[in-house]
Formats: structure tokens, C-alpha cells, sequence
DNA sequence: GGCGTATTGTACTGATTGGTACAATCACGT
DNA sequence: ACGTGATTGTACCAATCAGTACAATACGCC
């Protein structure tokens, strides 16, 4: 695909699939230019900032996708169950099964940390926040399915640190199993 | 204190607290040399591969703290449930309640991700591996207490990451609460 | 005090970093 | 076909990167 019939959010997707593999500090214009197709000044063209502009692009692409993706699906009008339960495939699809890293997570360590704290927590907070509506829908008490959305997060969060760190792809899964079980368990068979 | 009477031990603690906070690839030579006080020419006289070495000794000593300070806890005789909670009030203390950042996630993300792979993938289990040795000895099936030691120790990683990813280090305490209270649960009050 | 080793400071390398200047080129509306 | 603005390639910049060479120093042992 010749770099001038891509759109917008497929170059902005190819420096995703950079930065989340190499980091912030590890992902160099060589490579993003290199990922893109794109040369230096097309991408300074596009991302005047460089590469703060396009960790904020990325960003905003990843928390659109999460949206429609994960977040809008968990308020939508289906027993909570449900809702919890194609969440919980979903991530396991995105990350495909643990297989690919974490773009937040790549981006709160490193010398990004403070940069794009505001963002990072936000979108953290969305998330946290459209598992626990879910979880209020079914009947648990709100200080509950705020105490089990952060819990959710935090896991998924955390498998994915494990998984890559160990290699082993299976914790992610294993991990996903018992966040699911312990959603349900918590809003019944609704 | 000057760098000649600084034992290695405090130099690669200065190390780690320079990998921990920039990660791998954020780490500049010259900001270690800054830290540790050594020179450039020091720090490859004492580590000949470079940030290499560095992030290996720092991997070493880190190992070498955490078996002392939490593994080796964990298989100490004394009643399980003890020793979990006491495993609680260490990692709390030893990651400052969040605040500090975590040398394993830093070095599993970025460029490094690879280069340390084994040692890093030892340390994860070793870690679960005391978890699940201690719930064993509560009673606990084998399946079980591998599951639960695994969960914990995604638990905590993942917290780390949310709780910089937010700002909110009190995201740290809930989820080390939440341990807890899993670990017990499966232990019983013995 | 003098010798030998361990340690360090200074100066340097070539490569790569993020970023800019500017002219050529391209697509597109007229 | 012609102009116009969006896009891009080439060449460049100073700063920093990891790493090395080597001479000067500090230190322990005799």
C-alpha cells in the first residue's frame, strides 16, 4: 500500500504496532518512519510535535478504538452477563491471547511517564468505570463493582506484564478465565 | 559518600533506582554515571558489557532481595497464613505503597524485552512458586494454590502499572487488600 | 619508600538521536 | 494545460548515544 493512498488511521495504526512493541523511548523516527512508509518530514508533515504528536495520535486512536470496541458494548441494553462475558473476548482478542503488548503499559513506564499521565488515566478510568455500570446493572453495590472494575484492570493489566515477561502466553489466558468467573459469580445468571 | 568507599552493592541499588524510574532504554549512560557517582571509565571498568552487565547485576541483586526479603518468608515455618499476610506488608513496604515503579515491568516493556528474558521469566516463578509453596502447605490443592500464587503475583504487577498509570497509588492498597483477603480466604484461619 | 594492581579522568570515536530547511514533486480544481 | 496547496525527498544540524584508548592517579602490600 503506497503511503500516499493509506489514511490516517492506518499510518497512526502502524506506529501503534512500533511503539507498543518497543516503548516510547525505544521507538526511534527511523523505525516509525521505516513502520510507516512514510519519510521524516512526511511524518513531521503529518505529526508536526514528532513523536510526542504521535504517541497523543496513537492515543486517541486507542481510546476511540476501545471505545466502540470494549467500553459502548459493556453500557449497551443486554443482560450484564453478557455484556461481561464479550468483554472479556474481546481483550482476548485485541491483545491477541497475550501475544501483543500493551500500549498504556508501554507508555506509563519508561521517560513517557509523565507525559500523557492526563490521557493514560482517563482512559483507565473509562474502562474501570463501563465495568463497574455493568456491574451496578445487574444489582451490585456500587462500592463493589467499583472494588471488581479496578480489580478487572488491574489483572488484565497485569497478565499482560507476566505474560510477556515469562513468555508465557497461557497466564493471559488463564487470567482472563478467572476475571470472567469471578464477574458472573458476582451478577448471577442474569 | 564517595565512590570509593561505596561497596557495589550500593552502586547497583543507584543503577536499579535509575532502570526502575526510565526503564532499559531510557537509562542513558550518563544519567547512571550521574546516580552512581562513577565516571564513565568506572562504570566500565566494573561492568565491561556496558548497560548490559548493568541491568544484570541490578537483576541479580533484585533476585537476591526478593528471596531474602520475601521468598524465603514465604517457606519459613510458620503458620501460611502468616506468612501471606506477612508477604503483604513487604511487597506494600518494599514498592513504597505504588509509589515506586517496578524494576521487572520496566525491563519486560521496550527494547529490553528480549535480552533478559530467562532471568526475568526465573523470577516470576520463583515468585509463585513460594506463593503456591505456602498455600500447598495450608491444604490447598496443588491446581489451586498455583492458580491463586499466579493471580496474586498478576495482581500485584498489574497494580503497579495502573496505580503510575493513574497517579492514584491507593489503586496499590486495594489490590494488595484484595490479595489478601483471596489468600486467606483459600487458607482458612489456620 | 617503592612497586604493582585497581581504579579513575580526559579525550575521543563513529553512529544515531530528534528535529529543521528547502526545493522538488504530486494531486487536484479550474 | 495551468496554477496552487498539500505532500515528500534530500541534505543537513547540534546533541546525545554507547563504547574505547590511554595516561594519570590511588591504593595495598612488601
Amino acid at each position: 500500500m503506497p503511503a500516499a493512498l493509506m489514511p490516517r488511521d492506518e499510518v497512526v495504526e502502524r506506529l501503534m504496532k512500533v511503539i507498543r512493541r518497543h516503548g516510547y523511548d525505544g521507538a526511534s523516527l527511523a523505525e516509525l518512519s521505516k513502520a510507516t512508509g512514510l519519510g521524516r518530514s512526511s511524518l513531521y508533515h503529518h505529526f508536526p510535535d514528532g513523536k510526542d504528536d504521535m504517541v497523543r495520535a496513537v492515543l486517541e486512536q486507542l481510546e476511540q478504538g476501545l471505545r466502540t470496541l470494549i467500553f459502548e458494548p459493556l453500557r449497551e441494553p443486554r443482560p450484564a452477563r453478557r455484556r461481561l462475558e464479550q468483554m472479556i473476548k474481546t481483550v482476548d482478542a485485541y491483545y491477541d491471547g497475550g501475544r501483543e503488548a500493551c500500549v498504556i503499559g508501554n507508555l506509563v513506564l519508561g521517560t513517557s511517564r509523565t507525559r500523557f499521565h492526563a490521557r493514560l488515566r482517563a482512559i483507565f478510568e473509562e474502562w474501570i468505570d463501563a465495568v463497574a455500570a455493568a456491574l451496578l446493572d445487574a444489582g451490585v453495590s456500587r462500592a463493589e463493582s467499583r472494588a471488581l472494575a479496578e480489580d478487572a484492570v488491574v489483572r488484565m493489566e497485569g497478565a499482560l506484564i507476566v505474560a510477556h515477561g515469562t513468555g508465557d502466553t497461557a497466564v493471559f489466558s488463564r487470567t482472563l478465565k478467572r476475571i470472567g468467573a469471578d464477574l458472573v459469580a458476582a451478577v448471577g445468571p442474569g
